[in-house]
DNA sequence: TTGCAAATGATAGTAATACTATTATTTTTG
DNA sequence: CAAAAATAATAGTATTACTATCATTTGCAA
């Protein structure tokens, strides 16, 4: 049922791809090993030929698929914020107290992803450790404006909007609510790096959560005792 | 006077060129046009051989300054926040109020840069553009831990410090002030750029700034009224 | 079951990138 | 003014980021 919801629910814009990799075993098996091999050497050392040695698939059928190395990586992280975005949904929509949705929707955003779910070739743990480590890359571009256009960004956008509504819901008279939504799901993707990379410049570790900082920074900006 | 600190203060590490590009007319040239040029073509469409054919020079003698591209991005931004660290310590040392201190930090940080110092070869303006646009990418990279322990991001870490010492001086009780300021040094970068390219999910414009924003955020974090 | 289209594989080729190497020439400076 | 240092000129290599062509396999419809 969860699985059924999931498979219809998380869907990209199919302008990224030239061709859907959900609609064959090859476009799986570039999704998957992409995925790992991403994790493992980099976006940047990242290329379809290393990608096709490992499928064992001429370079040639990946470029099938995508048109470039931007566009899948387009892909995997539209993938991700569609599926974190379908969570939130589902974990919230019953949720009537504003305040009580804000904090599962900050708890939802800011937290690490430790499991995978295992019903599919997508690996989330790998993926949300891509995020992290390359989300940036994708609008970081001078082609930004054109892709925007294009609608590649709609899903982290509207993502960002629902956190932003939860503010709203919450303090209607806070005058920042979309830099706030924007701030949280960007800053927690900063936090988990610097916890593995900077450990100077963050409070968070084993112990103190990105989620812990957050949900304060959050509730005392909306004026909400913690 | 202040020309003359400015040129004893602002030294990045020089671990991260071959030879240092102020030794020269042809390493000046090199900085100046590679800011020039990255800011018009973009950090990835950015190269040795494009910057040696605009300032006339082999592409091996940009080599003979920089390992590589990724060396020069450092380098640029290294001196980018040595910069500004500059600015900082000169701006507040002789503020005694903490929260006032803090607050002329937090306006330092989160400006927009606008005008051109004029008196070097190192356009700030553009160089600042250069931070919004390229930064993450000096450190979302597998060489990470290796670049830091070489100490190329040790005055960023330094800047990110003195903000959470100045926060540490408002309120010392409060549980996350490094997240605090590195959330406050990297998400003004990253708003800076929303109000250029996504408006929808910033409230950044021309009449909100990051400065109102990030101000109100981290006062409130600290419990001290707007 | 054959037969045709679509997908994939195999192979080749190109321009650009990211360098390194060598030698000649110019510039600096002791 | 001579030696040393810096720069220019040129060439060369492996890899990247593609595109093109044609052969083979696979799926599915009559």
């Amino acid at each position: 049922m969860q699985e059924l919801l999931k498979s219809l629910q998380i869907k990209v814009n199919d302008k990224i791809y030239l061709k859907d990799p959900e609609s064959s075993a090859l476009g799986k098996r570039i999704v998957e090993h992409s995925i790992i091999l991403i994790n493992n050497i980099g976006f940047e050392a990242f290329t379809f030929k290393k990608l096709g040695d490992i499928i064992k698939s001429p370079e040639a059928s990946v470029y099938r698929y995508f048109e470039n190395k931007h566009k899948l990586l387009l892909y995997l992280t539209s993938w991700y914020w569609a599926w974190i975005e379908y969570q939130l949904v589902l974990k919230t929509f019953s949720i009537r107290d504003a305040e009580e949705k804000l904090a599962a929707i900050l708890e939802l955003i800011t937290m690490a992803i430790e499991t995978d779910s295992n019903f599919s070739h997508i690996d989330e743990v790998k993926l949300n450790s891509i995020v992290i480590n390359e989300y940036s890359k994708s609008f970081l571009t001078k082609e930004v404006d054109e892709d925007n256009r294009e609608g590649y960004f709609a899903i982290y956008k509207r993502l960002i909007t629902r956190v932003k509504d939860a503010i709203v819901a919450v303090r209607p008279t806070y005058s920042y609510p979309a830099s706030l939504a924007s701030t949280v799901v960007e800053g927690s993707l900063h936090q988990h790096f610097l916890k593995q990379h900077f450990p100077t410049i963050t409070d968070c570790n084993e112990t103190v959560t990105p989620t812990n900082f957050y949900k304060h920074l959050v509730f005392t900006s909306l004026n909400i005792s913690m």
